[in-house]
DNA sequence: GTAAATTTACTTATTGTTGAGTGTTAGTTA
DNA sequence: TAACTAACACTCAACAATAAGTAAATTTAC
């Protein structure tokens, strides 16, 4: 990748985050934290940026850095981190909800050519910042608990989909019970997002390993 | 192979991928990469596409700092406000997406019971912190540049629906030549949601009034 | 066919880019 | 405040890309 698509891919991140992490850019783009914050210095230079300690903001923006206090992200990022390299060009890629996911959707290298079909909107909406990535929603009825479209329309159109890989956040899983969830509505999507894929990757921190919740994918 | 065929070569790879690299160019042309540093210069000082160390670049590959992000926000506001009104619990509301219909979502009082149906995904999100709206997320391919979802799908769902209002955020609308976009595929999307819905509310700033874009909706 | 002009590939010296090592500085926590 | 950690600047080495010069090959004009 050349320095000049480093740069705008930087800007880009910058103008839909306010913010940026020499960590996470480092990841995305597949560099040294080194290279991130040489390219930081000279946008900065450019007055294209504000640079900042660990990382840089938006010139627009200079009050805005959301918290987003996410439960063991440490863990979810390592997690993430072990994940990407499942991840291969030309894939189709059919990806659940929830933090651990949006953590691995966040750190996905910035030339990474696949397809991406999901029905969970902050997912989405990520998914939408990595330029060579194609997002197709799974639209209908939106629930509101998950922020991810249901109903029969979904699991209908997971159907007609064959995916080379299936990415699953979970709530739950057990060595017996399998993969359980709480609510009715998101179980019968998953079990249709298992159905239609080659290869399952559940993602979960070891808390959630051997709890049981009531409902079985 | 001829040097014009070569330069016509570069151009074309240079409108499909955005970026060339030498070293890339000088195996698909069968060359040294000299020749083809050479050609890229030439190209560069006419002007067709942009020398970078390492290859080239696209005259399109631009990095532009929007800050449209807070542009005009309390007339946005304003506008926000006046619409609210129009929004009738029971309602079927069409609502497409931009930063005016964005801060109209944000000030929807909390106990709106309506139904909303969209195709832009900050707008979805939005709108599910809302506890007593229902969102119908109408989805398919995801447009990058407006976080939208685009083609026959959605045209087509729109058709099965009668809506009561239509909320558009407008980039021009003119007195003649009516409301107009850059893209055609949110053109057709517009269309399509104008066409279901009984009333239609433009929501625009003063200064996208008689202004006028490529594509008429 | 030949000579001039152009184009190309190769060599060498120079510059640009990146990652790693090292010591320093700036935030953070107790 | 002191101790700690993460981020930083700086240097250096390795490597890639470039520029300049030169000779060989090709094309063009006559």
């Amino acid at each position: 990748m050349l320095k000049k698509e480093r740069h705008a891919f930087i800007i880009q991140q910058i103008n839909i985050h306010n913010k940026v992490l020499c960590t996470d850019l480092g990841l995305q783009l597949n560099v040294s934290e080194d290279t991130v914050r040489r390219d930081l210095q000279e946008l900065a230079e450019e007055g294209k940026l504000i640079k900042v300690h660990g990382g840089a903001l938006s010139k627009s923006f200079h009050f805005t850095i959301e918290r987003n206090n996410v439960y063991s992200l440490s863990e979810k990022q390592i997690i993430a981190r072990k994940v990407v390299p499942l991840i291969k060009d030309g894939m189709l890629v059919v990806i659940s909800g929830g933090t651990t996911i949006r953590e691995l959707v966040k750190i996905l290298p910035a030339d990474l050519n696949a397809t991406f079909v999901t029905a969970n909107v902050p997912i989405a909406l990520e998914l939408l910042d990595h330029p060579n990535i194609e997002v197709i929603f799974l639209g209908n009825r939106l629930l509101k608990s998950a922020q991810m479209a249901v109903g029969a329309e979904v699991v209908q159109r997971l159907g007609q989909i064959k995916a080379d890989l299936c990415l699953l956040g979970t709530n739950s899983i057990h060595p017996d019970f399998g993969i359980s969830d709480l609510e009715w509505e998101i179980i019968e999507v998953k079990k249709a997002m298992i159905g239609c894929a080659q290869k399952i990757v559940s993602l979960a921190i070891s808390e959630k390993l051997n709890s049981i919740q009531q409902l079985q994918v």
